[in-house]
DNA sequence: ATATCACTTAGAGTTTACTTTAAGTCAATA
DNA sequence: TATTGACTTAAAGTAAACTCTAAGTGATAT
């Protein structure tokens, strides 16, 4: 698969996708003779997990860590867990604040449709 | 009440709520004689909004116009109504990518914790 | 054959949201 | 009196994550 075809599939940019690599969140992909990338399907199962990852938050410096450590094998295993925690308790502070935010839209919204145009702020 | 103050209780620094000043995001807070700021408890109200939004990602650039319609008055309501809308839409996004990427480390973490050591990214 | 298009690289530039610096005022304490 | 600490300003600097530029290769369409 092509970088383009790649870049489409997920609504990524032939440039973040050479800039993950670059970083090495991805990769390297393999090219033909030409120079060409050609991305595997392993290579687009993590460029899924990353993106998904990205989408939420995560920085790139975490997932370079954490895919490295994958590239380790078992015996980084506990390592790996302990960071997917960490990530996971920054993810859920967010998730939470996050939350609270849509709640006062909402909220802000439903005084609007009803009419109430009050002065405060929230 | 003074800056170092309202710092502290919402956790940002004194710097921060300068810059937040300068963007017009609040105030102009009024100041004493002396020149230092003094701010009210409309100000800390405020400032409260700011911090819930900023905490769930809005963009300084959507309160900045956000709260100068709020100043405008009754005449602004439609389209206040219709950027809470809008920034809504974009947080409900968000919100669910981010629900998405917990549910994956939940479960990947899951799988560290039975000690299935696969070799699937996920 | 020439133009267009997708790809390549290294490296510079951009955006957002701060954060730091430099230089200064003013009040209180050692 | 000297220094410490909180405040002030304008402006420069920083970090993260892209995004763009310039210069080039190679295959295909007119």
């Amino acid at each position: 698969m092509q970088i383009s075809e790649v870049a489409k599939e997920f609504g990524l940019t032939t440039d973040t996708l050479r800039y993950y690599e670059r970083e090495g969140l991805i990769g390297p992909i393999s090219k033909g003779e030409n120079g060409i990338r050609n991305y595997t399907e392993e290579d687009i199962k993590r460029i899924q997990f990353v993106k998904c990852m990205r989408a939420a938050g995560l920085e790139i410096s975490f997932l370079k860590r954490y895919l490295q450590l994958f590239e380790g094998g078992d015996k980084t295993v506990k390592e790996r867990r302990e960071i997917l925690v960490e990530q996971r308790k920054i993810l859920k502070e967010k998730l939470d604040a996050m939350q609270e935010a849509y709640n006062r839209l909402n909220y802000k919204i439903d005084l609007y449709d009803k009419n109430i145009l009050d002065k405060k702020l929230m």
